[in-house]
DNA sequence: CATTTAGTGAACGCATCGTTCACTATTGAA
DNA sequence: TTCAATAGTGAACGATGCGTTCACTAAATG
């Protein structure tokens, strides 16, 4: 076993041990309360070695979010169940919320104003451009066999049942459950995009 | 002039100078950056007062966002012309969210994972049931007319409007402009409310 | 006018930040 | 194999902001 005493990690092996750290760090005790100097011990690193590579706080969480999120990205593959694919993708979604990946959201929310505008924007549409096309997949699917009616590949409605995900995890301390999942469809996303054919 | 020279305020004329001062240092630095010190300074109070009042920032610049909130809820007269009246509510919450209420909102959202789950509640609601309210008293009266389906009535199709601006004031670093409010109802709102009637 | 109540302002101890520096392990070129 | 160069460690440091305390003072009460 080359890696049973690692002694002492350097470039990417750290960063990750790092990254981790951050990142269940995060799932502990929350964005407010991540301290740089927990993240460091838990990674058993030097705090330099954090601020060596990102320049704050904020930073590093960002890094870590975005490490996570290039991990987790399905390719997927519309089922022809219109309802079914869309319930599968929302539970990921929700999932994915409840991990230190949705804290990591809630507090780069928290911080928004402070951030230069291209960081945050970059961030942003890493995390929905590749929501967007999932959903646009599906939908475009949906078309093409006559369940969906082709309005709903304008962009706020492709977005629509994401945004609405987002928006309850924010304002409630926690993702949507299963039962949530099926009312968004039942009550908006189904009558808003379906032909009913 | 009895005012002019307030030489030592005593409660509710020193609450309310501090809930201003609070609000102003929001606007200004954003939530993450108020310190305590700066809001004293701003209201030309003692730091003391401050934590005699309330146990940390978190807590006054909840009371503050309260106090600002009780202020601006309007009694709303739905006057027959559906998109009109959702047009105007709408682009008042997205006034409301460029105030420094708005970055209030902000903060609280960072926050909600540290923060006692009943007083989270509390907040959410006092925001949230006024709106729900407004826009039920503006959907039933479109049922009423037949201008609305029944089945908007349901909560989360009541709410959404105001999900959306708010997904979107979160996630983007502004509220939506009027040619989003517009989209919003044209793209989503009408077309899944609407009777066509 | 005397007493009580409430606010002031400065000082304090504490935690955490972000930086620095002398030291050490790892790497890869000579 | 040796030895620079590179990269990480760990401890210490000054700075900042927190939340508290206390002696002092202004306003209200009676």
């Amino acid at each position: 076993m080359t890696e049973s005493t690692p002694g002492r990690r350097r470039g990417d092996d750290l960063e990750h041990a790092i990254f981790d750290a951050a990142l269940a760090e995060l799932a502990e005790v929350g964005y407010a309360n991540v301290r740089m100097e927990a993240v460091a011990a838990r990674a058993k690193a030097g705090k330099a070695s954090l601020y060596k590579r990102w320049p704050d706080r904020a930073r590093l969480i960002q890094a870590a979010a975005r490490y996570k999120a290039t991990e987790v990205e399905p390719e997927f593959e519309p089922s022809g169940d219109l309802r079914g694919d869309l319930v599968k993708v929302m539970r990921h979604i929700a999932a994915q919320q409840a991990s230190p990946f949705g804290e990591a959201i809630r507090g780069w929310i928290g911080e928004l104003r402070s951030t230069p505008a291209e960081l945050t924007e970059e961030l942003r549409t890493r995390i929905e451009n590749p929501r967007i096309r999932i959903f646009a997949k599906i939908f475009e699917d949906g078309v093409a066999r006559g369940t969906v009616k082709p309005e709903a590949l304008h962009p706020r409605v492709v977005n629509l049942a994401p945004a609405l995900l987002t928006h309850y995890f924010l304002t409630k301390a926690e993702p949507v459950d299963d039962a949530g999942v099926d009312e968004i469809l039942d009550h908006i996303v189904m009558p808003l995009i379906s032909t009913g054919a």
